[in-house]
DNA sequence: TGTCCACAGGAAATACGGGGGT
DNA sequence: ACCCCCGTATTTCCTGTGGACA
C-alpha cells in the first residue's frame, strides 16, 4: 500500500522530466563539473562573439614578440573576481601553445592558482608540484630545499616559460619571500626565458612589495573591465543554449539577469549562477522560467552564500555565531555586548562539547564574524561603566534561522 | 580636570601537530 | 623511537582608551 503510493509519486516525477524538462544538460550550469574540452568548447565561443576582444588584443601585442625571439616583460592583470582574468588567460596562453608549436618556438605555462589564501610555503609546494619537481608536503621541508628543487627541474629547459599566478595576494605573509624567489632569483638561475603573468584583484597590490624585489620587477598591465550587460547576453546566451531548454524561457528573462549582474558587480561566474538557481526553482515548481522567478533566485542565492561560507568556516567560527543568536534571543533586543556573548558562548561549548577559547581569542571570532558581516560590531564607551563591542545582528530573520539550524544540526544537538 | 571603568587589541610566549632525518 | 623544524592556533600579558562622573 505505502510502496505503492511511494512508486507513484517517483513515476509521476518521471514523467515530468522526461515531459517538460526546463533543463537539458545540467552539466552545463557547473562549471566544475565540465571536463576541460568542453569547458574550452564554452571559451571558444565566449571569445567569438568578440567578448574581451580588447584585451586579447592587447595579450597578443605583449606575447608576440616571442616570435623574433624577444623577451617580453612580466605582464600584471588587474580586474575583480569574474571578469574573465583566468578564463582569458588560460584560453589565450593555450592558443599561444599552439601558434608557437606551429613556428618551433618552446613555449610551455603553467597555472598556479591560488583562490584560496595560502602561506608562502605552500605556494612554493604547489609550483614544485606542477613543475613536477616533487611531491607535495604538509610541512617539515625548507623553503630552500623547494627552491632548488625547482631549479633543478628547469636547469635543462632553454625555451620560453610561463608562469601564471592566479590572484597573487592570496599569499599570506612572507610574500616577499615567493616573490623575491620569482622575480629575482629564478631568472638567474634558469636558462629559460621567464614571464611571469600576476593576475590580482586589488590594484594596489605590488606596492606592499619588498622595495628591493619591486624595484627588480618591470611589467606591463592589462586592465579587465567588469562586463557590461551586452557582454553578459552573451554569456548567458551560450549557457542557455547548452544547458536549457529554449521554449522553457520566458522572454526578456536573459536580459534581465544580464542587467541585475551588470549593475552590482559584473560578474560572469555568478550571472551564471543566478541563472542556473532560476531554472532549478521553475524545474522545482514545474514552471517554466519568468521574470519573477529571477528575483527569487537572487535572494536565495544571496542566502546560499551566507549559510555557504560558514559550512565551510572552522568550527569554533560557528560555534561563535550560534552563541551570538542565543545570546541575542536572550536579550531579545538585538544590541549585545561581547561579554554576554562570552557566556552564551561558554555554554554552547559545553552542550556541544566542543574545547572553550579565551576571551581573547573569542574577540577575534567575533571580529571574524564582523568582517564576513554576519554581524556588525562597533565600539562604544558608556563612560565610567567602560568601553565594550557592541554587536549587532542585521541579518534576516529567515537567514538566522537557517544559519542556526545548519549548525544546530553540525554540532549534532538536534 | 583628573579618575577610572571594562574591555580592545598588539606582542610575545606557549602549545600543538605533522613531517623529515637519523 | 627520538629529536628537530616549521607553520598555525591559542593563551598570557600587557598597554591603551572615550567619556561619564565626581
Amino acid at each position: 500500500m505505502e510502496s505503492e503510493n511511494m512508486r507513484r509519486k517517483i513515476e509521476d516525477e518521471i514523467e515530468h522530466t522526461i515531459a517538460s524538462p526546463v533543463i537539458k544538460n545540467k552539466r552545463f550550469l557547473e562549471d566544475e563539473q565540465l571536463i576541460k574540452s568542453e569547458q574550452l568548447a564554452v571559451l571558444e565561443e565566449i571569445f567569438n562573439t568578440n567578448v574581451r576582444d580588447m584585451e586579447i588584443t592587447k595579450l597578443s601585442k605583449h606575447f608576440t614578440p616571442i616570435f623574433r625571439n624577444d623577451h617580453p616583460y612580466h605582464i600584471a592583470v588587474w580586474g575583480k573576481t569574474g571578469t574573465g582574468k583566468t578564463l582569458t588567460l588560460t584560453y589565450f596562453l593555450n592558443l599561444l601553445l599552439r601558434l608557437g608549436a606551429e613556428r618551433n618556438i618552446q613555449i610551455r605555462y603553467k597555472h598556479l592558482d591560488l583562490s584560496t589564501p595560502v602561506p608562502c610555503f605552500r605556494a612554493l609546494n604547489d609550483l614544485a608540484c606542477l613543475l613536477n619537481a616533487m611531491k607535495r608536503y604538509q610541512r617539515g621541508i625548507s623553503l630552500d630545499e623547494m627552491m632548488l628543487a625547482i631549479e633543478a627541474k628547469l636547469a635543462d629547459y632553454p625555451g620560453y616559460l610561463i608562469l601564471f599566478i592566479d590572484e597573487v595576494d592570496n599569499i599570506r605573509r612572507d610574500k616577499d619571500t615567493f616573490m623575491a624567489f620569482l622575480i629575482r632569483r629564478l631568472p638567474q638561475k634558469i636558462p629559460a626565458k621567464l614571464i611571469l603573468v600576476f593576475a590580482s584583484n586589488h590594484l594596489d597590490w605590488p606596492d606592499h612589495l619588498d622595495p628591493r624585489v619591486k624595484s627588480f620587477l618591470k611589467m606591463n598591465e592589462i586592465i579587465f573591465k567588469p562586463y557590461d550587460a551586452v557582454d553578459l547576453q552573451h554569456i548567458l546566451r551560450i549557457r542557455v543554449e547548452k544547458a536549457l531548454c529554449q521554449e522553457a524561457i520566458e522572454p526578456g528573462v536573459i536580459e534581465k539577469i544580464a542587467a541585475l549582474a551588470s549593475y552590482d558587480h559584473g560578474d560572469a561566474r555568478k550571472a551564471v549562477a543566478l541563472l542556473a538557481k532560476s531554472a532549478y526553482l521553475a524545474e522545482q515548481r514545474r514552471i517554466k522560467v519568468k521574470l519573477s522567478l529571477v528575483d527569487e533566485a537572487a535572494k536565495e542565492l544571496d542566502m546560499d552564500r551566507y549559510s555557504a561560507m560558514l559550512k565551510s568556516a572552522p568550527k569554533q567560527l560557528q560555534a561563535a555565531m550560534a552563541s551570538v543568536i542565543e545570546a541575542a534571543k536572550l536579550q531579545n533586543n538585538k544590541r549585545i555586548g561581547t561579554a554576554d556573548a562570552y557566556d552564551a558562548y561558554r555554554k554552547f561549548c559545553k552542550k556541544a562539547r566542543v574545547s572553550q577559547l579565551s576571551g581573547r581569542a573569542f574577540g577575534d571570532l567575533i571580529g571574524e564574524l564582523d568582517l564576513y558581516s554576519f554581524i556588525r560590531s562597533r565600539m562604544i564607551s558608556r563612560g565610567r561603566y567602560g568601553r565594550a563591542r557592541e554587536i549587532i545582528l542585521e541579518l534576516p530573520e529567515e537567514l538566522l534561522k537557517k544559519i542556526y539550524g545548519m549548525i544546530l544540526l553540525k554540532f549534532q544537538l538536534r
